[in-house]
DNA sequence: ATAGGGTTAG
């Protein structure tokens, strides 16, 4: 049998012996030392606070530097208080302590505390400094550290470049410019700064110049320079730069690095080169969030949803935690199928994981709801968030506005003035929109009016479109055209596609031609614009210029887009085109057509025959109209969900006026609400009526 | 391995 040997050999000769006189024992006590500092450091380097707060206190008269240790451990498990409270008891304290301590409050969000601290410290030196600029600019305070900046005794290289992040970070590059180019020895470090500083704010080309600059220097870049200007080429969409520097990342054995290989998921996604990302994203080593999230989003910016929600339940599987900005994503994806179940089950996890009171979370649900046609949840969601920015006002202006609840839109939009959110260019539009489908005239041209007076906005080309439209359908077809002409900017296709539209509700076909003639001039291909000629022809009579367009739309070949719609159910999108018989349950369908079709006719409900007729539409003129692509989604939707429950159906084109006037009765018949999101907006139909009020 | 500057998704 084997004697175990002891556990501590050399326990007794080691630690007691020698006296603290002997020369020996500075050192050995520097040995011992550094053993509690290797044990405390495994501790602090695992997030474990407690069993390191309990090794601490086992330490006679630890070192200012072991102090420091537990409170940057403190800080970074955001216990500011038990930071402090160890600060507050140090027997002496160096510049180091007090500057960690100054960085635990300022990364914890007590500004002032870090203030305080700064001010009542006796000595600072230029880390200080540094630190206290670093930390105001996090909270926006971009003059106070602007005033330390200057203040400061001395500046260093690491000075210099935390003022100029300073600046790109509170949006102001041009100061980030002109300090950057007074910077005595400007480092790569600098130039990486001012390179994702233009990018970040918007200006990917000038951070494209500066990289050249750099690059003709012959100074050695760094994996976060190559991160920087990857994203960069993929905002730019640089493809081929992109690519270049994808090989130099490769040579230099950068690619491999976590930042520099989530950069190339992303230019590959944004280059529209989704096979790329997800190559590269597969010879990843390890698989963060970051690069998860990219991949997801990736896969929305390529259409490619039901992928995009794969991949995330693919991450939640393989323990991964998602994070605000990967909810973002697949929420987005949901909005792109349209998937209202697959949303509420995502709203569902963020609950889960304490997510749902995040700002960027909020506005992703209420933007999601909204755009699945449940805009009472939306509306829900925003009024239960707790903190909103100008994103969430938006979002649910937006919603309100495509949802047909202009009145709520402009009350939403009194309440964000009166807390003094300054509106911006998509608030404008979302009022707008929200008049121009309700028909509000004079709100529309105040709307209007206070967007040329607001010195923070500038008109954009869809707001010109928007008033057209406003002008057109409320039936004011000469001063719509009358605002076009003195509009201050060219004109665009959509601008005559709004008119031409007006002109269709109001059978003009005077301004029609007009309007037409610019449509086809501008864009000769879209088909739109044949089509609402054609109708506008039709709805007069004018039998000859109706086949002339037709001609005219067979010789130039175009096509026109075939009409269809789709429904979501358990995540599973059932989609039909006119006359389809392709579905599985088709003879269910339409056997409850025709169930429907005779009830409508009991109740006296006469199909309006102009809409088979006169359309261009070739799906319109091969079936009747019972059996159009609307009516088959919502009969296969009144089937397949619980009886008195909302349907929801999608149509990629505008809605058929035969199916809106069925659509009316049919939601009476059945007693259901029944929201069909068109091209260009919402109908709920409830109790025989639609929320569009008829016009659309 | 006591303290400051640039890096990836949204």
């Amino acid at each position: 049998m084997r004697r175990l040997p002891a556990l501590f050999p050399n326990h007794k000769a080691t630690v007691f012996p020698l006296k603290t006189s002997h020369p020996l024992a500075a050192r050995r006590c520097k040995e011992v030392g550094s053993h509690w500092k290797a044990a405390l450091f495994r501790l602090l380097e695992s997030c474990d606070m407690d069993e390191a707060r309990r090794l601490f206190t086992r330490i006679p008269s630890p070192s200012v530097q072991l102090y420091t240790m537990m409170i940057v451990g403190y800080s970074r498990t955001n216990r500011i208080d038990e930071a402090f409270r160890l600060f507050d008891g140090m027997p002496v304290r160096d510049t180091a302590a007090w500057n960690s301590m100054i960085k635990a409050a300022l990364d914890c969000g007590d500004v002032s505390l870090g203030r305080k601290l700064f001010d009542e410290m006796p000595e600072r030196n230029v880390i200080s400094w540094t630190t206290m600029i670093n930390g105001l600019s996090r909270f926006g305070w971009i003059d106070a550290a602007e005033e330390l900046f200057f203040r400061m005794p001395q500046r260093d290289t690491a000075a210099w470049n935390a003022m100029i992040s300073a600046y790109c970070d509170n949006g102001r590059v041009k100061d980030a410019r002109l300090l950057f180019e007074k910077t005595p020895q400007p480092n790569v470090i600098s130039w990486t700064a001012m390179i994702g500083g233009h990018d970040q704010n918007g200006e990917s080309d000038k951070a494209l110049l500066l990289f050249h600059k750099l690059w003709s220097s012959g100074t050695k870049l760094t994996p976060s320079t190559y991160a920087c200007v990857l994203t960069a080429c993929a905002n730019a969409s640089e493809l081929g730069l992109g690519t270049q520097l994808h090989s130099h990342t490769v040579r230099t054995g950068y690619s491999s690095d976590t930042f520099v290989s989530t950069s190339l998921v992303n230019l590959y996604a944004k280059c529209k080169q989704i096979e790329d990302s997800i190559q590269l994203f597969s010879e990843r080593k390890e698989r963060d969030v970051v690069s998860w999230t990219a991949l997801i989003t990736g896969y929305g910016l390529n259409d490619k949803h039901e992928d995009a929600l794969d991949e995330f339940n693919k991450m939640i599987a393989s323990g991964i935690r998602p994070n605000q900005s990967t909810f973002t994503s697949a929420l987005n994806s949901c909005c792109g199928l349209e998937a209202l179940d697959g949303g509420k089950k995502l709203h569902a996890t963020t609950v889960k994981l304490g997510l749902e009171l995040d700002v960027f979370v909020g506005n992703s649900l209420v933007v999601m709801y909204s755009k699945c046609g449940d805009v009472e949840d939306g509306l829900m969601l925003f009024d239960s968030m707790d903190r909103r920015n100008l994103v969430s006002w938006n979002s649910i202006i937006v919603g309100c506005a495509q949802n047909g609840y202009a009145t709520l839109a402009l009350k939403l939009f009194d309440d964000m003035r009166q807390i003094n959110v300054q509106p911006d260019e998509i608030t404008y539009t979302g009022l707008l929109t929200a008049c121009s489908h309700s028909r509000m005239l004079e709100r529309g041209r105040h709307i209007f009016h206070l967007l040329k007076h607001d010195s923070s906005v500038q008109v954009k080309l869809e707001h010109y479109v928007c008033m057209v439209d406003i002008l057109g359908r409320c039936g004011n077809l000469e001063e719509a055209e009358e605002f076009i002409r003195n509009m201050p900017v060219e004109p665009n296709s959509k601008i005559w596609l709004a008119l031409l539209g007006a002109c269709r509700m109001h059978a003009n076909i005077e301004v029609a031609r007009r309007a037409s003639k610019k449509v086809f001039d501008m864009e000769p291909d879209n088909s739109a614009a044949y089509v609402l000629l054609s109708n506008i022809y039709a709805s007069a009579g004018r039998w000859n210029d109706v086949s002339q367009t037709r001609v005219m739309m067979r010789y130039r070949g175009i096509t026109k887009v075939p009409g269809s719609s789709w429904i979501t159910l358990k995540e599973t999108r059932h989609e039909f085109v006119c006359g389809d018989r392709s579905h599985p349950m088709a003879m269910e369908i339409y056997k409850k057509l025709d169930w429907l079709g005779v009830k409508l006719k009991e109740l006296g409900y006469v199909c309006d025959k102009t809409f088979a007729l006169h359309d261009v539409d070739d799906e319109q003129k091969e079936a009747a109209l019972a059996h159009h692509s609307e009516k088959l989604a919502i009969a296969f939707g009144l089937i397949s969900t619980v009886e008195g429950s909302t349907i929801r159906v999608m149509k990629n084109l505008r809605v058929c006026g035969d199916c809106h006037s069925a659509i009316k009765v049919i939601s009476q018949v059945v007693g259901r609400r029944i929201v069909l999101r068109d091209a260009t907006r919402f109908h709920h139909f409830r109790d025989g009526l639609c929320s569009c009020g008829d016009c659309w």
